[in-house]
DNA sequence: GAAATAATGATAACGGTTATCATTTAAGGA
DNA sequence: TCCTTAAATGATAACCGTTATCATTATTTC
């Protein structure tokens, strides 16, 4: 059976602590400061766990880039920078959100699949980096 | 510059006699049955190239799962079964194609982003998948 | 407390991919 | 056609994020 661990409520507070969409590591540096015995695998594991349990978000990249996790459950869309690599949430209202979802439902009977969930990735130009071009 | 090799002819003429989403390695076995001494590496260095250079798509999976290559570049998203994981292409006609580029460029606006592309999979059950489920 | 057994931490192993480097080969003249 | 040059190749080592292993520690239950 489950069983708590100190660990892993320090690594659901750490993440939850964060507004960015951290990778393992990131966390792991995190915490180190407040228990330095701690190990990668730890986190690794934990991360997992907490993710399997639907108590955090995992965004899955790709090859050779960190998997990066968020602590808010609230279904939403990422969107990523293609100029300084950052993800950022896009929050719909409800409405949006079932519309999309509809929508994307009838996609799938185009094969006749049954979509059970959806993962999105926009990417472009941040705000920021938008910003930097037009001061150069 | 860019020079000619049979090697990356027969990696192109490969993936695109394939009707599904294959892996480096897939392509690699289908190749070495015509030409034996080809190497992985190769394989990979080429299969990148002709992704930067448009000619195919790249379907980028989680860590530690192959990527998918497809040779057919005309837009459509993609349909990961859950269960038996196979990857299947849907494509939208130009109507509903632009009608979800709107509105997910909309959703980027939100952030005050711009979109560029995105990446959709839709995942669930697939349609051979259900079928075995009732003749249970 | 004591026993049972999850969870941990250190580190080796893993898997897909990329880098390295000597060798081969295509391209463009002489 | 031969020569030069530099891109492409093939073999394999290295890479990097992640997972497996295993002895040790710590939580739960009695």
């Amino acid at each position: 059976m489950e069983r708590y661990s100190k660990q892993r409520e320090l690594i659901l507070t750490a993440l939850r602590n964060r507004k960015d969409h951290p990778t393992a590591e990131m966390l792991y540096n995190d915490i180190s400061k407040i228990m330095p015995s701690i190990g990668i695998a730890t986190v690794y594991r934990n991360l997992a766990a907490l993710y399997e349990s639907g108590q955090i978000l995992k965004i899955e990249t790709k090859q050779g880039e960190s998997d990066r996790f968020d602590g808010n459950i609230k279904p939403h869309l990422h969107f990523q920078c293609l100029e300084c690599n950052k993800i950022e949430d896009i929050f719909l209202n409800e409405e949006q959100n079932n519309q999309l979802n509809e929508q994307l439902k009838e996609f799938a009977n185009i094969i006749d699949a049954e979509m059970a969930t959806s993962k999105i990735v926009l990417k472009g130009r941040c705000k920021d980096c938008r910003d930097k071009k037009i001061n150069l």
